[in-house]
DNA sequence: GCTTGATGTTACCAATGGCAACACGAGTAA
DNA sequence: TTACTCGTGTTGCCATTGGTAACATCAAGC
């Protein structure tokens, strides 16, 4: 469809990118429809037609992140699929790598929706799962119970992606300590657990 | 003064009690100086006689915040001073016990405010870094970069918070499991580190 | 060509953060 | 006592924003 038409053509896509676009840019707090839909050149509006309301698009756009997520933890996981230190500093790595990338995207995965309304939505909730799933799969081969294991490896990781995103480490914004971080982490998953 | 004056007496602490009992009850979104104002009979710009916006009162209730925090880090790290290992499962249980007993304030304290609007206040800033500093002092006497370490820590115990508080975990939902997850934590991070 | 359904627009509303001008009242000095 | 002043609260207003309802437009099938 041409985009001079009455009608956009693909307003639901454009719109969940425009929103990404500007989550990245501006943040959370700054996001709104109506600047949403003038980039796009729609009256704001438009917008109901294709999300329930704000936070119905706002689910959409945290199902990419954790589609992302996914893909990245994913690829560092098979990386090094022998040694399982190293194989959980790169699924640090990753997920750090994430949330450096997408600060505020990852603050709208975790923080901006109560779990309970993320459980609602069922693509958004499988989405989430996907992402853990990978990380419960990396510690399968371990003594304890894998649902603890992977609960303390996860709070890790999801801890240095958070502090790394708020900036409250100075240690994590020199790139080259972080990564002194990141392996020190994973060495302490590495010692503690296999 | 009597609060059947004109004046109130005591409004600056009062909106930020209101403002911590609204936040507790209905979450930081539905958080609005109007209903606050109202809740203390008084309209909504005397607010700004106290705050300069919005964003200052919620600084205040994050300070407020850093300071239980501190307290209770600091209560659990000097109840066992000679078992290193016990003493992080003590203050990780702490941690998750602020989280679980204000999990909005703790979502304020960390993601509402840019790392770097928080380092413009500087009394707020302050009590950030005390907190920090509860746990710096529990790592000193190990080998490795205090620092490095301490970031481990910290970002461990962050993560169980925030995984606690967004249920991202079932695990973490039973109080007994979570014991145990906890317990885990502090094994790895022990076996890891000293 | 006419109808129908999906998609956008126009016009509105309520809630909210914030500002400006005014009002009150307690303390101080004459 | 009177008058001045300053801190604090009020009234009245505005712009922004999310959301709704009624109408308009286009594409597709009959």
């Amino acid at each position: 469809m041409a985009n001079t038409s009455y009608h956009h053509g693909n307003l639901k896509q454009a719109l969940i990118a425009a929103a990404r676009e500007q989550l990245a840019e501006q943040g959370v707090a700054s996001l709104n429809l109506r600047a949403l839909a003038r980039g796009l050149k729609v009256t704001h509006p438009a917008v109901y037609r294709h999300f329930k309301d704000k936070d119905a698009l706002l689910e959409a756009v945290a199902e990419e992140g954790f589609v992302e997520l996914t893909e990245r933890l994913q690829a560092a996981s098979v990386a090094s699929p022998e040694d399982h230190a190293r194989g959980l500093e790169h699924m640090a790595t990753a997920y750090i790598g994430f949330a450096l990338d997408h600060p505020e995207l990852l603050q709208l995965m975790f923080v901006l929706m109560p779990a309970s309304e993320r459980m609602q939505n069922e693509s958004l909730y499988a989405a989430s799962k996907q992402a853990y799933a990978v990380l419960l799969s990396s510690v399968a081969h371990t003594d304890t119970d894998p649902y603890i294991s992977s609960a303390v490896v996860w709070a890790l990781f999801h801890g240095l992606a958070t502090l790394t995103i708020d900036k409250q480490l100075e240690v994590l914004g020199d790139p080259d300590k972080r990564q002194k971080v990141i392996a020190q982490a994973a060495h302490v998953l590495a010692r503690g657990m296999f």
